[in-house]
DNA sequence: CTACAATAGCGGCCTAGGCAGATATATGTT
DNA sequence: AACATATATCTGCCTAGGCCGCTATTGTAG
């Protein structure tokens, strides 16, 4: 299995690392602009962090721990404890610790979450759609497949 | 030119930006840990973060202000100030003052930067290649030409 | 059952990026 | 020349994530 980069002909300005990163900083900069913007949303002040959370919430079928979030997202715990102050400071989540096995803290989005999610998804899908104009669907799916396998080989 | 996502069938967990978003965390993580770990570089104690301001520095060929930088890396301002006085305190950079235009400031990487710079290298370029493995050249250059239009596409 | 390890969440501390305002310099206009 | 505007850098302030240690709870080995 070959290596895709030698030290000798490593082009930086090409390299993948840094173009996601860059692409991942534009795109989270875009959507919180968005967010920012919209005139419902904005008297919630919800950043893109927060709505990645609110994803994993509101648009997946099984109920979520806080660490399952971590696990999910690939952050720490300790911000996901303030992570989850701010969003339950503001009425979009709610905290239920868990009968069966009480460590564990359960999560629920609130009605007024559920309302807003909606509108975030919308801006969320706009965004995206608009850093893949110019694409077809079969590149976005290798995109896709090339992104899961690397998140794979991650560990 | 058709959208990729649309609400009803967009599948969070599946979508570029979440899996884009994993990937640069889990990918900077893990450069990071390498940095930290190896005999010679710990001592310097250098993040991925200062490690990509040094690639535009000893990495390309053309000489780079400070503000280059910040548009390069998307990056903000006052942070890259910041960022230069960890790098010239660390002994890495020096700041040169541009005598044509003397709102400039110019950066150059010191001896003992450029010194340590290969093996920086060579442990990013090895990360990549960890994250790419199972993935042909071909498919590289496919991955690359992709981020390169999302980028483009960010404007 | 007891002792020890593992896991979940929380809080303190540190670091670092984003933003707004200030200063210095350069450029363009009248 | 005088003035307004734009750009580059720096600084202070705020926010937020990473790491480490703490406590509570659960799981496991003896």
């Amino acid at each position: 299995m070959a290596n895709i980069y030698d030290i000798e002909t490593y082009e930086p300005s090409e390299s993948i690392g840094y173009l996601m990163t860059r692409v991942k900083v534009e795109m989270l900069a875009a959507l919180d602009r968005e967010l920012a913007a919209d005139a419902h949303l904005s008297a919630l002040g919800v950043t893109s962090a927060q709505f990645v959370v609110m994803v994993r919430l509101v648009g997946t079928a099984d109920r979520k721990s806080a660490s399952d979030l971590c696990k999910d997202l690939s952050y720490d715990a300790g911000a996901m404890t303030r992570m989850i102050d701010r969003l339950e400071k503001k009425g979009l989540v709610r905290r239920m610790r868990c009968v069966k096995d009480r460590r564990l803290i359960y999560l629920e989005a609130t009605e007024a979450g559920r309302a807003a999610y909606p509108r975030m998804l919308e801006i969320s899908v706009a965004v995206q759609n608009r850093f893949l104009r110019g694409m077809e669907l079969p590149d976005a799916r290798r995109l896709r497949d090339y992104l899961t396998r690397m998140l794979h080989n991650a560990g």
